[in-house]
DNA sequence: CCTCTTAAACTTTTT
DNA sequence: GTTTAAGAGG
């Protein structure tokens, strides 16, 4: 489809028909509705340059996406038309990073400092459920989690404190349901989070709404700076984003959305699809233009996708078809239990990869939920499939990284009350629960910040004692210490100073566990990724780059937004809503059972269950050329295995587009030893579970495009670790996978070799040993070599070098090693 | 005031 | 099966 650059409008010539008017009309409102795999992206990204090559200069253009890396892909493809310093002057980013850099330049008007910071979700819950506490509410029956949702929906509907109060339906619902506090806690979270200059991730919408709405001169000012509009993923658009959209172009109606409502799959979180339904009477004159063509699947895919998604009643009418290959009707693979169902997949992508010539990285699995990924991940490492997990916990999830941003936020702001209990008392400073406690009773009382009293603690009479007083005022000069220090130095500079002056670095420098290495990696990492944040600034001309810039840059990071983790070879796992906007090859849908896909939390009501169905739908349109279909009889959930049907979702595909039969051609006729072995692999995993044995009768395709010749085979790209697996086999087959079930002894005497050597005993009478240069994998940290061991019997600890996390010491009992040969 | 042990909740999705 | 939180004991 790329054609030559040469020509300023070579890039209309890529464009179908509808897709060039999408582009060229710019003149009053639009709404794209794009169907799955439709270009949409293509049409966004060339508006813009469309725009561009007009006169319009960049900073006029606001471009909105809902995450950071959509943003940055599209600024990346923009600038390749228009170039680099156009693209970098885009207004382009998430609704939230766009939003507080606003706000941080107007904050003033809003009662909040510039340097106001931001909670995350976690910093929200506990603020409220401190106050809660404070109320002396019982948490059992107001679950902090449960009231930061409802308060959150109230925010996204532009309801105020007051206004909630006032509802009577509101007050009525809650009264009902024995949760009369909510308004309170609603209202004094509201205030405390003004009284402490903190906004969490919807105030960042309330209060951008409210700045514009309620200051004309600000609305102006936005109004005429950005010329034009766009808004990716409008079906994910919440009410008080839409508002704010709504604002920004009324004046000038120079807009653009695009979206499907077919993939409409955030309404959890307060989106409304309606926004997208309704977009033609709320802009009247809006052109409306429907992108129906498919070029990403096969016409089998798009078929059975438009199949499912038919079947729900509230949409935009249109006709999504392909015109690329017919392709194969999609495979059912069912498992016996979620273990089994992860085996066959992965013989299946084993399969793929040498049959097919289908690459690691052009194969992903799908699920509903994380928890999910546990069985594949093992089924991977068994079949030695290379995987990458998106999601988990991300670096910014980790408990020293959190720490060190405490640290940060408090030299910023030290209102900031979450941060402040965070680091209050790590590392250890004596400052106990009671003192603490002390302070924020006349925190309370007097109806100041829990700084201000941790600041003077002998001014407010807290009542502690005299060391304890003096321990919180060592403690504040070192925060107003860091505080000053952030106005003038570096942030890597910084930062640096504060791991030595707040002692986190030395809390960590002796700690030779596992652990406590990794503790110190991760802030050398922080402190890294500052210092490149410096450079980069530097580089575009930026001299002074502070606390305050990196600071306010990673507040709105994610872990969708990090560790692509390079171009490497790797199967892709993750959730349905993390593949949103992504496509590969081959997809893997998973778990296709009731109450996991449709959830058992969202299958009440038929709006809840339409909104999985889509969610079916996207996972499905993500595949290219394979899309294959699992799940599993029983299933482990809640400690207990769990039976449910298959998903009604199933069902409700055209059936002439599924391949139930999956007899096996596969395996044998290739009379290959590797999987034989890998084979026993998954008995031995199985054994003494639930007595599940391997059943090679479901395993390979039917058949599945043509075979690969022996010639051929020899060019994929795996074929190393092919051979290794090979080769491994034919020297010590049962070794292969073998898991550290038991304990182990020294074994010290018998080896020759090696003077320290350790013996692993395996739960099946395997065992093999653990010498220095043993090659082995772990299932956090990957594979290492071992460096040396020592300790004996339960005391076995062996220290090993891993090539991704560097020297560790691992205690043997609880690690769980795998020998590679 | 700190640390270790035990208990509980958790698993739907996330800017 | 995992991780985080509360409680007991030192």
């Amino acid at each position: 489809m790329n054609k030559s650059e040469s020509s300023n409008h070579s890039y209309l010539d890529e464009l179908n028909t509808v897709q060039r008017e999408a582009v060229l009309y710019t003149e009053g409102p639009s709404l794209v509705i794009a169907g799955a795999g439709s270009g949409k992206t293509r049409v966004l990204t060339y508006k813009v340059t469309h725009l561009l090559e007009q006169g319009m200069m960049p900073w006029n253009i606001l471009a909105l996406t809902f995450t950071n890396k959509a943003a940055r892909e599209m600024r990346e493809r923009v600038s390749k038309q228009v170039g680099a310093t156009k693209g970098r002057q885009l207004f382009m980013g998430t609704f939230h990073s766009v939003f507080s850099r606003i706000l941080r330049e107007h904050a003033e008007y809003l009662g909040f400092s510039s340097n106001f910071t931001i909670y995350d979700g976690t910093d929200s819950k506990n603020l409220i459920k401190s106050i809660i506490r404070e109320l002396g509410l019982d948490e059992k029956k107001y679950k902090p989690r449960n009231i930061q949702q409802i308060i959150s929906r109230a925010k996204d509907k532009l309801i105020s404190p007051e206004d909630y109060q006032s509802n009577k339906e509101l007050v009525e619902s809650d009264n009902k349901a024995d949760l009369s506090a909510i308004g309170e806690i609603y209202s004094i979270y509201w205030n405390r989070c003004r009284r402490t200059d903190v906004m969490d991730f919807d105030d960042l919408l309330v209060n951008t709404f409210i700045l514009l709405n309620q200051h004309r001169d600000v609305l102006d000012k936005y109004q005429h700076q950005f010329q034009y509009i766009l808004v990716d993923e409008y079906q994910d658009t919440n009410h008080v984003q839409h508002e704010i959209v709504r604002l920004l172009a009324e004046s000038h109606r120079r807009i653009c959305v695009v979206g499907d409502d077919a993939q409409s799959i955030y309404s959890f979180r307060g989106a409304n699809v309606d926004n997208i339904l309704n977009f033609q009477s709320v802009f009247e004159g809006t052109k409306l233009f429907k992108l129906e063509q498919n070029y990403r699947s096969t016409q089998t895919i798009v078929m059975a996708a438009n199949s499912l998604i038919e079947k729900n009643k509230r949409q935009i009418h249109k006709e999504v078809y392909s015109k690329n290959a017919t392709g194969e009707a999609l495979p059912v693979i069912v498992g016996d239990s979620d273990i089994d169902e992860s085996y066959k997949v992965s013989r299946r992508i084993s399969s793929l990869v040498r049959n097919e010539g289908i690459r690691y990285d052009e194969i992903a699995v799908l699920y509903r939920t994380n928890a999910q990924s546990r069985a594949f991940e093992k089924a991977f490492r068994d079949a030695t499939i290379p995987y990458q997990i998106y999601g988990g916990t991300s670096f910014y999830q980790r408990a020293e990284i959190k720490d060190a941003v405490a640290y940060m936020r408090l030299a910023i702001n030290p209102r900031d009350e979450e941060a402040l209990k965070r680091v209050i008392n790590k590392p250890k400073r004596a400052i106990g629960k009671t003192s603490q406690d002390r302070c924020a009773v006349v925190a309370l009382t007097k109806g100041i910040s829990l700084w201000e009293v941790v600041n003077d603690p002998f001014g407010y009479e807290v009542g502690n004692g005299k060391a304890a007083n003096e321990r919180l005022v060592k403690f504040s000069e070192l925060i107003f210490d860091f505080k000053e220090s952030a106005k003038d130095l570096l942030v890597d500079d910084w930062m640096k100073n504060m791991f030595e002056k707040s002692g986190l670095m030395a809390a960590y420098a002796t700690d030779e566990t596992p652990e406590g290495i990794s503790h110190r990696e991760n802030l050398e990492e922080l402190l890294n990724s500052a210092s490149a944040f410096v450079a980069q600034r530097q580089e575009y001309g930026d001299t002074d780059v502070l606390l305050s810039d990196f600071l306010s840059e990673i507040s709105l990071m994610t872990d969708q937004d990090q560790g692509d983790d390079g171009d490497t070879d790797k199967v892709t796992l993750m959730t349905i809503h993390a593949a949103k906007g992504l496509e590969y090859p081959c997809v893997f849908v998973v778990g296709l059972e009731e109450e996991l896909l449709p959830s058992r939390m969202s299958m009440d009501t038929p709006r809840q269950v339409e909104e999985e169905r889509r969610l079916f739908y996207v996972a499905l349109t993500r595949a290219e050329k394979y899309c294959f279909l699992s799940y599993a009889n029983s299933r482990f959930q809640n400690g207990r295995p769990e039976f449910h049907a298959p998903s009604r979702f199933l069902e409700e595909i055209n059936a002439d587009l599924l391949n139930w039969s999956g007899r096996p051609r596969g395996i044998r006729r290739q009379g290959n030893q590797l999987f034989a072995a890998h084979g026993e692999g998954i008995m031995d995993e199985n054994r003494g579970k639930r007595g599940i044995r391997p059943n090679w009768d479901h395993d390979a395709p039917e058949r599945f495009g043509r075979r690969r010749t022996t010639n051929e085979r020899k060019r994929i790209p795996d074929e190393a670790l092919f051979t290794k697996g090979l080769s491994n086999m034919t020297k010590i087959p049962h070794v292969k996978t073998s898991k550290v079930v038991a304990g182990m002894t020294n074994s010290s005497t018998e080896k020759l070799s090696s003077p320290t050597s350790t013996t692993i005993h395996t739960g099946i009478g395997e065992s093999f040993e653990l010498t220095v240069g043993t090659r082995i994998r772990h299932n956090r940290f990957g594979e290492g070599t071992v460096i040396e061991t020592s300790g004996e019997g339960p005391n076995a600890k062996a220290t090993i070098h891993f090539e991704n996390y560097g020297k560790k010491q691992l205690l043997l009992r609880f690690a769980r090693l795998e020998k590679l040969v």
